[in-house]
DNA sequence: AGACCTACTTAGAACCTTGTGT
DNA sequence: ACACAAGGTTCTAAGTAGGTCT
């Protein structure tokens, strides 16, 4: 971090930044927010806007919490007598040093795999939800749906129990990744059956052979889409679609602009829906049929445990969807074949049979160093695509806690690194000025370490391949960035930095060209050979893991417990720290495509329900809050006006206008009948006012989040313990911040309340 | 030393399911 | 019961990083 300018050391700091979509929006994000220090200010201000609200929220689901309150009781009182085994066995099988970092951690013997196995029970990350699952039954008067449910997800966990509890033993994670693997091989997607519907050159109809046609019908998906707007996606699929014609086809069909897909697209548009519109018995046998097939390809068995797949289909042709200036972008990604993939399974096993018949597998192995079940080149730029194991195996489990942990190893040295590339500033050698402030930025803004790429990639950095047109010297030790990274999302930032680096950072640009290296004597592989030379493991990619998880730690540490009293306020304030990594990290998402209407309707939404509280107070005899009674009533018109429309196009065929018309009134009316006596026009009012509340948290909720994405950082940057012991401290059910997916990724990572990242 | 290759993690968009309000 | 939005899952592109080859 900067000293002088940031206090807290080991906070990175969230940043003055400006999102930019790439149709030239401007977005603030957060633009009060400069330092950790004004950070705490920025955050308390909101909750400030927020404290009414949050009652409001709460008070329709009563019922929920106070179960909730149940089952976590129950369960963490189960937690309490073995938790700290597990969090005891966590650190002692990765790094001692961080040991003292939890003085409170007590350490209590290791419980032996086998007795931990099925006898104690012991709590995982879902066990509140398992006490949910068996209360809410007697609970919610017996619902049918939910009941069923319940049922199907308790079975899956208690199959669960008797799984591999890998994460209460002793791992060995170096060495060979598994001793036996058997599977049955990857699934091809299905051979392409032909539609026959027309396709137009130039008004008149061509005849296509199944193969020019399957590659006519994946561009006609992307009609109505961003991609078909782009130059190189039209031209890169002409090409390939040209290079499939007859040569008597190739001169007439010259132009991509004479081509109609519209009838294919057509035929698409129809098939999706009568698709939806399939009969639940069909849709049920399809489902089974799904099943079947994942019950039977969707495991493998690893080390004598059953283990989930997490991708065992081919990736099935069509055209390239690259992001941003793909120079590739729309080209044909071949249809693969048994004869492209290669296997890896374990000696001895059964090789599965090549499930199309004439093709072999292009190769089997029995390679125990690595972790893919088989891989094959794809033929837009030759890359590998492999069939893995998914993130709940134990194979993905152990790499996720290993580099949880040596982020928290980072922890221990950061200072001496941090002190380390400051020092370095100011190196006689340019070469390790560069590697200092280049590392700076890495630390201080969570950026990647950028990798050259070639040509044929769209034109994204990271810091090492940063140029000159990517960063503005501002006034008083400023600088802007401003750059497309990885999968072309835009960084755009300005930020105070330190004067030294501000300094280092002026030489770097002196009497370059635009379109030079800023970092023009660095390399990746130097900066990370630097960073293995101060602590092992260490790479460019461990200082975002550790920021990340550090930013939250400390963020949710300062939760002021009276203003974020609910466990439905302890969830927003969660979201709100989970939002301050993602700004960090630049984790972006297209703005929704009806944003503004959608705020313009909860707007009207409020309006309306402003206007109800000032006819309650009309008829208080008070004076109304917001307009005068006139302005009320002709909205009320238009109301109703815009519903009967509304209605009538929606209407069913034996009714005429006038009735649909006289009942939409009738309904209206009596949604506008006020009740007789203060006390009652009141209680009405108070529901009025809850209401607006509740739309107005919406509306910031979505305003906040419109271009962030909170996601990518809970599921690869975050340690999931720092979010267990946060639950755990405060009651809140987990599932209520993690999915199931992230349930089940996070096994490992049921600590107790005192777990510190 | 650096180009290239392999194996893995990280990423947003597309798609699908579930929950919610009317 | 139904529409629609929210949220979760799936898909596959796009990164990182270490090893190997020249």
């Amino acid at each position: 971090m900067i000293p002088d300018i940031d206090e807290d050391e080991d906070t990175p700091p969230i940043v003055n930044k400006k999102i930019k979509t790439e149709n030239g929006v401007l977005d603030k994000v957060s633009p009060n927010i400069t330092s950790p220090k004004t950070r705490t200010t920025t955050t308390t201000t909101t909750i400030t806007t927020n404290k009414s609200t949050s009652s409001v929220k709460t008070t329709p689901t009563t019922r929920k919490p106070v179960l909730i309150k149940k089952e976590i009781d129950s369960s963490s009182s189960d937690s309490s007598s073995d938790s700290s085994d597990s969090s005891s066995s966590d650190s002692s099988d990765s790094d001692s040093s961080s040991e003292d970092e939890k003085p409170k951690k007590a350490v209590t013997k290791k419980p032996s795999p086998a007795s931990s196995k099925k006898n104690s029970p012991k709590p995982t990350a879902t066990t509140p939800k398992k006490a949910a699952a068996k209360k809410k039954p007697e609970d919610s008067k017996g619902k049918k749906k939910t009941t069923r449910k319940r049922k199907i997800e308790e079975t899956e966990e208690e199959d669960d129990n008797g799984k591999n509890r890998w994460w209460e033993e002793e791992g060995d994670e170096d060495g060979p990744k598994w001793q036996t693997l058997s599977h049955n091989g990857p699934v091809f997607p299905p051979a392409y059956i032909p539609h026959g519907t027309k396709f137009l050159y130039d008004g008149k109809v061509v005849k296509l052979t199944p193969e020019q046609e399957e590659v006519a019908t994946f561009y006609a998906n992307y009609l109505e889409t961003d991609h078909v707007k782009k130059e190189a996606f039209r031209d890169n699929f002409f090409a390939e679609f040209r290079g499939l014609l007859t040569t008597e086809q190739k001169k007439t069909i010259k132009n991509l602009a004479k081509c109609d897909f519209s009838h294919i697209h057509t035929f698409l548009q129809e098939r999706k829906e009568t698709r939806k519109s399939r009969s639940k018995n069909e849709k049920d046998a399809e489902a089974a049929e799904k099943k079947k097939l994942q019950e039977k390809y969707g495991f493998a068995m690893i080390d004598g445990f059953k283990e989930k797949i997490g991708n065992f289909t081919i990736e099935p042709p069509g055209l390239f969807l690259g992001r941003g200036a793909h120079p590739k972008t729309g080209m044909l990604k071949q249809r693969i074949y048994p004869s492209d993939v290669t296997i890896n399974i374990g000696k001895g096993e059964n090789v599965p049979p090549s499930p199309i018949p004439g093709h072999e597998w292009k190769d089997v192995v029995h390679d125990n160093t690595v972790t893919w079940l088989a891989f094959w080149k794809e033929s837009i730029n030759g890359g590998t695509k492999y069939i893995w194991l998914a993130p709940s195996s134990k194979i993905k489990g152990q790499a996720d806690r290993k580099k949880f942990e040596v982020a928290r190893k980072l922890k221990d040295c950061i200072e001496s690194i941090r002190k380390g590339y400051i020092k370095s500033f100011t190196n006689d050698s340019e070469e390790k000025r560069q590697l200092g402030v280049a590392l700076y930025l890495i630390d201080f803004l969570a950026l990647r370490v950028g990798n050259e790429k070639g040509e044929d990639q769209a034109d994204t950095v990271g810091c090492c391949s940063l140029r000159v047109e990517h960063i503005k010297l501002g006034k008083d030790n400023t600088i802007t960035l401003d750059f497309l990274g990885k999968d072309s999302m835009r960084y755009f930032n300005t930020v105070k930095i330190r004067p030294d680096a501000y300094k280092v950072l002026q030489e770097c640009v002196k009497g370059k060209k635009p379109s030079e290296l800023l970092f023009d004597d660095l390399s990746v592989a130097q900066l990370n050979t630097h960073l293995k030379k101060q602590m092992d493991g260490l790479s460019a990619k461990v200082f975002r893991t550790y920021n990340a998880s550090i930013t939250l730690q400390k963020e949710l540490n300062k939760m002021d417990e009276s203003e974020y009293s609910t466990i439905e306020e302890k969830i927003l304030y969660y979201n709100r720290c989970n939002r301050e990594v993602a700004i960090l990290c630049n984790h972006q998402k297209a703005p929704p495509k009806n944003l503004s209407e959608t705020l313009g309707k909860i707007d009207d939404k409020i309006l309306e329900y402003n206007d109800l509280i000032d006819l309650c107070r009309i008829k208080l005899k008070l004076k109304p809050k917001t307009s005068d009674k006139d302005d009320i009533e002709e909205r009320e018109k238009e109301r109703l006006k815009k519903l009967i429309e509304a209605n009538i196009a929606k209407k069913e065929e034996n009714k005429t206008d006038k009735e649909v018309s006289f009942d939409t009134k009738a309904t209206f009316e009596r949604s506008r009948n006020i009740p007789d006596g203060e006390q009652k026009i009141n209680d009405k009012i108070d529901k009025y006012e809850k209401q607006i509340k509740k739309l107005e948290i919406q509306k910031t909720t979505k305003d906040e989040l419109k271009t962030v994405a909170l996601g990518t950082s809970k599921i690869n940057y975050l340690d999931p313990r720092i979010t267990v012991s946060f639950c755990k401290k405060w009651g809140i059910p987990v599932e209520k911040i993690f999915s199931k997916a992230l349930r089940d990724k996070f096994p490992w990572s049921d600590v107790d309340k005192s777990y510190k990242f």
